[in-house]
DNA sequence: CCAAGATATGAATCGCGGTTCACTTCATCA
DNA sequence: TGATGAAGTGAACCGCGATTCATATCTTGG
């Protein structure tokens, strides 16, 4: 046994896989994923084709990993607005701002990563990254609902809703490029109603 | 000159053209567009590969028809419902209840033609699509505004995120091949409220 | 019925990008 | 330093399905 993988290469081959990685998010960010090809991620990150695929076992896997990296960072910002304290309109409404902020200032990541074409095991993630913003606004609603804050309702089909406004609202603007923070008020506005929550 | 076409070629031709649509159709609703080669369509329709390429400039040019289709028929259908008289509560409700109904009945097809990843000339038919239901329910929420029935808005981006939450709130029920009926009522409710009408 | 031209056919072709793999380079350790 | 084996390379390969086109079949008008 003449060869045993050493902390230095570790740490080499670590980063290796975080310039993929990298490459590939910022690919996507600025062409979105029907301008990312195996080969220019490589060329990105600075290594040979071949050499993605000692990362990673496919195309779809690297894709899937560059997503759930992408969403938990927007999920989390968007948790952590939903988190602060306040009535539930005021928390709903800073989530959806939070949100819309967000996108509209990376609108080809956000495109991509809320409505591109993308192959099934990144549609996956995408379902994942979705039920995790239904799950945080079902959780707000839910629990208002059961302070009698909001009048009844089913929480997760709310929740699915506003997401789904909240989406579709966006999605035209960050298509044109349009930066149309305009938006943002009506928005809000629309989905505190919707739940009916009084502002 | 020892050829001209005549109305039975012609008839025939369009026979066959519609047919080769008609089998497009099915199978679309059936397995949807990833399960849609050329080759299936034709032998659907009774024809060769090659014949759909007399008819058709290209593959996308097809579906592109074929979506075009099915759209306007539930687009049809919705702005029939709000059209109806009555209030605007009542008719956003009933249009609301259209869209979903018909989509719950033919989940397949109505995944394929709200969320389904679909190439780029048949997702510029989709936008033109959803730029239809924009359509119908800006114009039910600008009339409404005007008259003093809704509160201030812009028309919009609300029927954009009408749009949306229908679309989002019926995505899991069609993927899931659920035909939950129970989510209608809890969207229709959640809708009315969002445009901030009174039922 | 024949010539001219249109239409139908489906096997062969083609393009494309993901994936592989024979080979080179590099790291480890006795 | 040399033997061992891992990591890196990138040109070649491959699978797949859209598209083509040489050929066969059908229609028409004379």
């Amino acid at each position: 046994m003449a060869y045993r993988r050493t902390p230095a290469v570790q740490e080499r081959l670590d980063a290796t896989r975080a310039a993929i990685v990298a490459a590939a998010h910022a690919l996507v960010a600025e062409r979105g994923y029907a301008g990312c090809s195996v080969a220019l991620v490589a060329s990105g990150a600075g290594v040979a084709t071949g050499t993605v695929y000692r990362h990673f076992p496919d195309k779809g896997a690297l894709f899937a990993e560059v997503f759930r990296a992408a969403t938990q960072r927007e999920v989390d910002a968007v948790a952590a607005s939903a988190a602060k304290p306040g009535t539930v309109a005021a928390r709903i409404e800073v989530s959806v701002e939070t949100f819309a902020r967000r996108a509209l200032k990376a609108p080809r990541l956000a495109y991509a990563l809320i409505a591109e074409p993308v192959d099934p095991q990144v549609e996956a993630e995408r379902l994942t990254y979705r039920r995790a913003y239904r799950g945080i606004f079902a959780a707000l609603v839910a629990d208002a609902v059961a302070a009698g804050d909001l009048p009844a309702q089913d929480p997760e089909v709310s929740a699915a809703a506003v997401v789904g406004a909240m989406a579709e609202a966006l999605v035209v603007p960050l298509h044109a490029g349009v930066a149309s923070q305009r938006v943002v008020p009506e928005l809000t506005a629309f989905i505190t109603r919707s739940i009916g929550a009084t502002p």
